[in-house]
DNA sequence: AGGTGGTCGTTAGCCGGCTAACGAATACCA
DNA sequence: TGGTATTCGTTAGCCGGCTAACGACCACCT
């Protein structure tokens, strides 16, 4: 029952770690990922809209956003109309790293399945799926 | 291609959260399940043999464990043989725990899979192990 | 126009992972 | 036997999550 259970975990942590080892050399570590793949699609978010997309807390991004000003990967800008906000922007080096990254991210997607036949693939993510719909909230 | 992964990584979050929050009442937080897993069932064992069984870093156990004996939950004490090893002992307060969070753990794992078929239970079984196996170092 | 309530981002502080560097104790070998 | 190499746990410091508390700003309503 459980086993099942354990096994996911197990998996999502092997598939963390290599991600983070792929995107590490491009000056990207694991958390910073799903900001540029929300920014690479829709720049200039708030953090509260990051948060919402990525589905962690605001604080989290806020965080992770401070150290990719650091590391020069996005500007953090105020919003001119609405003084409450604060728009990221991403910075050229940011935008020049989508092509390595999404490219690692694929080779890593595609080798943690390559054993699983297109059918197998169906299924597990039918089962994910379910899983999902049933955990989330209402 | 790197959707289930995405998938996969929504279902870990939803079910750690999950875990968590059912096992705060009980005094014991996400990470410290593993620890008490293995010591439920083989008590006494060294950090470094819980870090290799957990899955884990050596530091990683230390922590935990200090954070669980400041709980009350666990007690070091040095190996009488060898010096350089310390052995952690759950208390009785750990042990009388053990049948709720299982009894916890197990509910969750049931309210999350209850969607499935048993077919598609050993699908999706049978697909993380290939995952797994896959990207396990060798 | 002014006060009040709601909506933001930020900060503080916790847990749970990790690597790197260290210190103490054992084991091994000349 | 004595010196060196190895094997432990610990510490320091980082990243990435979270909640709670806060302060600034806007919106709304009287």
């Amino acid at each position: 029952m459980t086993d099942v259970i354990r096994l996911l975990t197990r998996a999502q942590k092997l598939l963390r770690t290599a991600t983070d080892d792929a995107m590490r050399p491009h000056g990207v570590r694991i958390g910073q990922n799903l900001v540029l793949e929300v920014l690479w699609q829709d720049d200039g978010l708030t953090p509260g809209e990051l948060a919402a997309r990525m589905g962690v807390t605001t604080p989290t991004v806020v965080n992770t956003a401070a150290r990719m000003e650091a590391a020069g990967l996005l500007d953090r800008r105020p919003d001119p109309r609405d003084g409450r906000l604060v728009r990221l922007y991403l910075t050229p080096l940011a935008q020049a790293a989508q092509q390595p990254i999404d490219d690692a991210r694929r080779g890593i997607a595609d080798h943690a399945l390559a054993t699983l036949t297109p059918t197998e693939l169906r299924h597990l993510t039918r089962a994910l799926e379910k899983i999902v719909q049933q955990m989330e909230p209402h």
